[in-house]
DNA sequence: GTCTATATAATGATAGAC
DNA sequence: GTCTATCATTATATAGAC
């Protein structure tokens, strides 16, 4: 009993959608719940109400069906209309956070394209990656970002940490203590997050110092930020 | 052609396994790589060099080899010997670094078992969760960790942020320019995120502010950190 | 314990009618 | 475009010899 709420999908109105683009939709919406091999095209068939024959018929097969998903997953998310990779997006993702669960499929989705070690999940990864990067140095130059001991070893983690709630949203629910994440949790995530890359974790550096040493490296520069111990 | 060093899943020394632990291991090596549908009990049949018919034998179905799998990596990873999850735990962390690709098919069989939507999966979320929230407990205790705006959401979000480089292995090193990660370079990421924790990224307050009167809170204590813009 | 040979089930894909 | 019926392939699992 899968329930369907693909509005977002096609963006365009409920129902009037060609049995095409509802297979597509019905699609990605099972791959993204349990994952490409464990969705068989007679899942995918059923959820859309067609015929198995139909899906084949239109994707040519299960893998030009995953593509067909890719590529419009990959074009919703790139879309100019509601950019999330673009700095300054903020607009953007609090609209999602609004109607969040009109988006799960779409960020469920995405979170296997992640994981599922595709070439697709790879351009996707490097694509975050690179925004991340150009935010960085752009946050560096307005001189809002602090000096950084590895400004590139950070853009790699950012970019692993704003992706990750995507892939472990189960679990990060459960520790949320609800059944799924809703904009709701999302939005009170908020300022704890930008509290701990603003101020950090740690009243003082007696962590920073011990690793330094242990690596033999020289602590970067913590004399102007008040957390000497 | 899978390579074969599964030394470290027995914890004996190389060859004189029995089939059942060459079995259960080369099953540890694939499902990590590969994914537990993808892999076939042909595929781990020929990769410890034994009868399809043997593996069934040892462990009555695919399903049963999986959950021998996941008691053997669960054991190993609840070790007393090298226990990762209990606090300071950074002796053991540094003697996994030092000889890392030994680890490296159980990081990815953990990997694996935290996106699969398993039983297990949960479970081990659960375990890492409950030891970063008893950390942070006694590092507030202690008077090392700022007052943090909600310590709960932090510790959740801390948990899946020490998680995510597992998952995300092979996404992470590229954006490090490698082939797979290695223990040298998660030993050179952790200065720059020791710093990231204890400092933050931004040189004064002024995200944190924007999101806290857009949402309408106020912004947490910030003026003993000498982060006031 | 270990194998070869085979049964059984599920899945992706095709053929052809409407 | 959409279906029913079916094929071909692959995968798990079994039977039984050694």
């Amino acid at each position: 009993m899968v329930e369907r709420t693909y509005s977002m999908l096609n963006m365009s109105s409920v129902s009037d959608l060609t049995a095409r683009a509802r297979v597509r939709d019905a699609a990605i919406d099972l791959f993204g719940r349990v994952g490409f091999e464990r969705a068989t095209v007679r899942d995918v068939a059923a959820a859309a109400e067609v015929s198995p024959a139909l899906v084949i018929h239109h994707f040519s097969s299960k893998d030009g069906l995953r593509e067909a998903c890719d590529a419009h997953v990959t074009s919703l998310l790139f879309d100019k209309k509601h950019d999330l990779l673009a700095p300054g997006a903020a607009a953007a993702i609090r609209a999602w956070l609004a109607d969040f669960d009109q988006f799960r499929p779409l960020l469920r989705y995405i979170g296997r394209m992640l994981i599922d070690g595709s070439e697709v999940g790879r351009d996707l990864f490097a694509a975050f990656h690179e925004g991340t990067r150009l935010m960085l140095d752009e946050q560096a130059e307005a001189g809002i970002l602090r000096d950084l001991p590895d400004r590139g070893a950070v853009a790699a983690y950012l970019t692993v940490f704003g992706l990750a709630p995507i892939i472990l949203q189960e679990h990060l629910a459960s520790a949320f203590g609800v059944a799924e994440m809703t904009g709701e949790v999302y939005r009170r995530s908020t300022l704890p997050l930008l509290d701990l890359y603003t101020n950090g974790l740690y009243a003082d550096d007696r962590f920073l110092r011990l690793a330094a040493e242990a690596i033999g490296e020289t602590p970067p520069g913590t004399a102007d930020t008040g957390k000497d111990s």
